[in-house]
DNA sequence: CTGAAAATTGACGACTTGTCAAAAGTGACG
DNA sequence: CGTCACTTTTGACAAGTCGTCAATTTTCAG
């Protein structure tokens, strides 16, 4: 019969059952939050059947930090490989980071929490690879664009400050906004009503600052936001459909 | 005698010997390396007297994380008050945050364990209005600097784009990329090699890109950092021997 | 049907945090 | 000096967690 097939695919079913279990638990109250013992009470089964799938806690962290990388790649390819000149191409990039904080939180959060102290340490090495690697993948896509900039003569990379330096520019200023606004308690009460469009405002500046051509136009880039927005957004739905 | 204030005396003492047991705990394994009953231990005292002083791990947190800001501030008022143009005086407290990362980069790693998930809801009203106001006025410190930009004619601030618009810019931009550089396993894999430096070009960029004068100079640049480092570091070492 | 290999189980050890009644210490006042 | 209210300290305790592992059950090829 199907039997071997029956057995194997219910263990790994099983395994995103635990993702699709944790990843609730993590987003409410961190790594605290998620309890082991919890997951293998509503598996209906035992503990050590779960840490038959994951070592340790802080693995299924990562598990989830790569299905979240995984989904932010997701949308930056599908940004990059818009039509349009390099400078419209990173600002979809930079929307797409919007959609994917605004569709998926709970990974975004998770992101954020694998990145931090002692979980990190814990996890195995193949898994750290494979994080590493899907970020690299990320960098690439984002670095990808800035040489088509670069090829087309929108750019000059001048002196020492190379194509990689922007990439971390853009992403400093975008992944250290979105952490500010999803962590800081005092943004509101210091003036930032809206940090989303400060962000935007913000790498549009750095952008100008780097001479990169077109410099900022206000209304061509309002439309384009909202072109890109509306592409990526549908692409998302269509998809969790299928 | 001095009974009385001696035993007063002794209490106020630990609870700062208790932050000073606290803060090597959580920097070499974060919040899960912060053991009450080690504290208790270390002390010479029981648990329950620990609990005292802080209802919470979590409340030792905050409690660092405050000491953090403090820190910080000092340094911020320093650097924003350097003779020298509002765009020098900026750049000075861009210096002041790498000086502070170095020399405390267990207090940089508390700040980002504060913000994280659940701990800073387990912690009390009290104190967390404490922290708020002193991450407010580090803010405020920026903006003043903005603000004579603007005053002296130096900056524009373009419609939309306020002043706390582009204090939350530096903040993004600092805070990510000390992020990154202090969490991102990846970043030399990916070509950032000096991310300091990366850090201060794109800063540069973002001011030049808001129109922010004088622009960009990199000998009078590397110059005056030099001099805000000096100025900072030496201040430092000497509060630290008094 | 059989028997080796794989998966599952759950009691267990070791360790936490946070509580609280009881014990010890403190100091003002007669 | 004695007493007595008040504060501080104590440490056993309840409740909970993680990760382990020998024993048990399940699987499945031959």
């Amino acid at each position: 019969m199907e039997n071997l097939s029956h057995k194997q695919q219910e263990i790994r079913q099983r395994e995103s059952r635990i993702l699709d279990l944790a990843r609730p638990m993590i987003a409410q109250g961190g790594v605290a939050a998620l309890s082991m013992e919890a997951i293998a009470h509503e598996l209906r089964t035992a503990k050590g059947t779960v840490y038959n799938h994951f070592r340790n806690k802080e693995e299924i962290v990562l598990a989830l930090a790569i299905v979240a990388v995984e989904r932010r790649l997701e949308l930056f390819h599908q940004a990059a490989m818009m039509r349009g000149r390099p400078r419209d191409r990173v600002a979809a990039i930079g929307i797409a980071c919007e959609v994917y904080v605004n569709q998926f939180p709970e990974l975004f959060r998770i992101e954020s929490i694998i990145r931090h102290d002692s979980i990190w340490e814990k996890t195995s090495p193949e898994r750290q690879e494979v994080l590493r690697t899907c970020e690299g993948r990320c960098m690439h896509s984002v670095a990808g664009v800035v040489r088509d900039a670069v090829a087309g003569g929108d750019l000059e990379v001048a002196g020492a400050h190379g194509v990689e330096d922007i990439v971390f520019g853009l992403w400093s200023l975008v992944f250290g906004g979105m952490l500010l606004e999803l962590t800081s308690p005092s943004l509101a009460d210091v003036g930032i009503a809206d940090s989303r469009q400060a962000i935007r405002r913000n790498c549009n500046a750095l952008l100008d600052g780097l001479g990169w051509q077109p410099l900022y136009q206000a209304d061509a880039y309002q439309a384009w936001v909202a072109h890109v927005r509306e592409y990526l957004t549908g692409r998302i739905s269509q998809e969790s459909q299928g």
